[in-house]
RNA sequence: CGGGAUGUAGCUCAGUCUGGUAGAGCGUCUGCUUUGGGAGCAGAAUGUCGUCAGUUCGAAUCUGGCUAUCCCGACCA
């Protein structure tokens, strides 16, 4: 392929909405193009590393014996509406009408359409297992599309779902698939960091998301560097050391005049966080929810939710925390009455904690929830932090922070159910196929790849999903040395290999500061000087230096390179 | 959906406070010179100053609505 011939851009400006590296590179480069908030059209360099990334994902997909289909993307509210999701999911869902006023929805995921496929093939246990997979656009009208093509609404996702006649068979088929990820991964230029993750309001049993560890990433990852335990903090569970002093003193009133929250009471009272019990409300259809965790850590909102089974948590104004006996700021449930009390596994066995007074510029010392409290629930609701220990080892865990690559999901028989994709057991018996879900994003994996890949000047990728294997640059405008580089082109693509010849008639540095952005693995340089020797440069992207090599080495060294 | 910021040439930005002929650098086009990490000289083209309304003799500049984009947070089966 000439450059002279090909469609592309280059910024040698950074963009000035970009902020992330990969962000920065993919728009310099001209891989990509922005339409709208979240929404980027495909240039012809950005389509290529797609397209490799792609076939990657492909291959290792039928490896696990993955079937190819293609699903629509607009679908019927009628199908969301059988399995539930149509009212279950928000604004996320891009709901609109066609010309006859039908309800419709622009797919932002294919289980309802890959159950509906399902249920009209599907009659026997002898069917079982089949995974179908697809490569597909998803639209989910994000509330806020962020950093190039980490978080968009419109992108290509690879979607698979796997149906099974029992636990069991989907239980070691997840094992497979899991494997598989880390060999996409793998091949790619990755080593995933694989947490457990929430599984939704939509239930299901088990789900882990692979993640890369980058400071740029928006999940947050709680790590065990002794026994290896990896939980996304959405779930993370960790083990409780309840705070303990002394268990027989007396509750005793204290003035705490204007000191509110537990930084300022902890300081003031002279007692580390951790020897208070924070207190927080929530508005659950009207009802007030009262919530205690250690003062040192934060309410889990997602352990909270998974519990409320809700989907939404709103904070309760002050008028419902005071109708219920307590006083904001220096709340506690010792007296309440009409709310519902929920406190952290770490409070039940704890005591000597200083807690509100419910009444203003006061708090109690030396309360011990077990006598003090009374009505409360005990529950897992903290969420944990690099403070707490693992749940595993007792050891202190890390946090870290991921750009979620993929994810694989036991989803059991929830859409199976809903919507019948059942099959005759050898009994004779109707059963649910048992089904598990598994998605990898292929744009955000492209800008992650550059987030793990790159340098000042410019991704680089892989040899695996660069966009070319060898970029040939011709320097000078001899005859001689644009004949060499056009002979040498012509050869290298004749032999199978991507090359791509910068045949502009530019300086020498402008066609390098473009490689780079390019960042294709090898780069060739035919210049007049060496072809007086017969030789040519041979740069690798990954080096900052060139070696001088014959020409009639080339192609030798080059398979080699790509063995 | 809350908080903050920004929309001026293809790109990066000045000009806005204090209203008075639309600017720079880079890029593009032409010519010459140059040729190893985004060259130099000369010339040229390029704008409803996001949009609508208001104030004013006069608005890129002041006021208000709308809209688009980015950042932080909430949200993310």
């Amino acid at each position: 392929m000439k450059l002279s011939r090909y469609f592309y851009t280059t910024l040698r400006e950074t963009p000035s909405d970009a902020t992330m590296a990969s962000h920065i590179f993919l728009m310099r480069g001209g891989y990509i193009k922005p339409l709208s908030t979240g929404i980027y059209s495909m240039l012809p360099i950005g389509h290529r590393v797609m397209k490799k990334i792609e076939n990657i994902i492909r291959e290792e997909m039928n490896r696990v014996g993955g079937l190819e289909v293609d699903l629509p993307i607009v679908q019927t509210a009628e199908l969301w509406s059988e399995s539930g999701r149509y009212s279950a999911i928000g604004d996320e869902l891009l709901r609109f009408k066609d010309r006859n006023n039908h309800n419709m929805v622009l797919a932002m995921t294919h289980e309802e359409a890959v159950t509906d496929a399902s249920r009209y093939v599907l009659s026997s246990y002898k069917q079982l297992p089949f995974m179908l997979y697809q490569f597909k656009t998803k639209y989910r009208d994000e509330a806020r599309a962020r950093g190039g093509l980490i978080r968009v609404r419109e992108f290509l996702m690879k979607d698979a779902y796997s149906f099974h006649a029992t636990q069991a068979d989907l239980d070691a088929y997840y094992e497979e698939q899991y494997q598989a990820y880390l060999r996409i991964f793998r091949r790619v230029g990755i080593e995933p960091v694989v947490v457990q993750s929430d599984t939704g309001i939509m239930g299901g049993k088990l789900a882990h998301e692979f993640m890369l560890d980058t400071p740029s990433g928006e999940d947050y990852l709680i790590l065990c560097k002794k026994c290896g335990y990896q939980a996304n903090r959405e779930i993370a569970k960790f083990q409780r050391h309840p705070y303990t002093n002394n268990a027989e003193a007396a509750l005793e009133k204290v003035a705490t005049p204007n000191k509110e929250g537990i930084e300022e009471v902890s300081s003031f009272l002279q007692v580390s966080p951790e020897a208070t019990a924070k207190c927080v409300f929530f508005d659950i259809e009207g009802k007030l929810v009262t919530v205690l965790v250690p003062g040192h850590l934060e309410v889990s909102e997602i352990k909270l939710r998974n519990i409320l089974k809700t989907k939404e948590l709103i904070p309760a104004d002050e008028s419902l925390i005071k109708a219920s006996g307590m006083e904001p700021g220096f709340a506690s449930p010792i007296g309440a009455k009409n709310t519902r009390v929920l406190i952290d596994l770490a409070l039940e066995n704890a005591n000597d904690l200083v807690v509100g007074a419910n009444e203003k510029d006061f708090h109690f010392k030396h309360c011990n929830p077990k006598r003090d409290f009374s009505n409360y629930e005990v529950l897992d609701l903290a969420e944990a932090s690099a403070l707490c220990h693992c749940p595993n080892c007792d050891e202190m865990l890390t946090e870290t922070r991921g750009i979620e690559l993929g994810n694989i999901f036991k989803l059991g028989t929830k859409f199976s159910e809903s919507m019948k994709a059942t099959f005759l057991n050898p009994e004779g018996q109707s059963e649910p196929a048992v089904m598990g879900c598994y998605g990898i994003g292929v744009g955000r994996l492209m800008a992650s790849v550059v987030e793990n890949s790159h340098d000042e000047f410019g991704p680089i990728w892989p040899k695996s999903i660069a966009p070319f294997q060898v970029e040939i640059v011709s320097i000078g405008k001899e005859a001689n040395v644009i004949e060499a580089a056009d002979k040498l082109e012509k050869e290298l693509t004749s032999l199978g290999f991507e090359v791509l010849l910068d045949d502009r008639e530019e300086r020498p540095g402008v066609k390098f500061k473009d490689a780079d952005l390019w960042g294709i693995p090898v780069r060739i340089g035919v210049g007049k000087k060496g072809l007086e020797q017969g030789q040519v440069e041979w740069k690798l992207r990954s080096e900052k230096n060139f070696e001088m090599v014959d020409l009639d080495q080339i192609t030798e060294k080059l398979r080699l390179f790509y063995n």
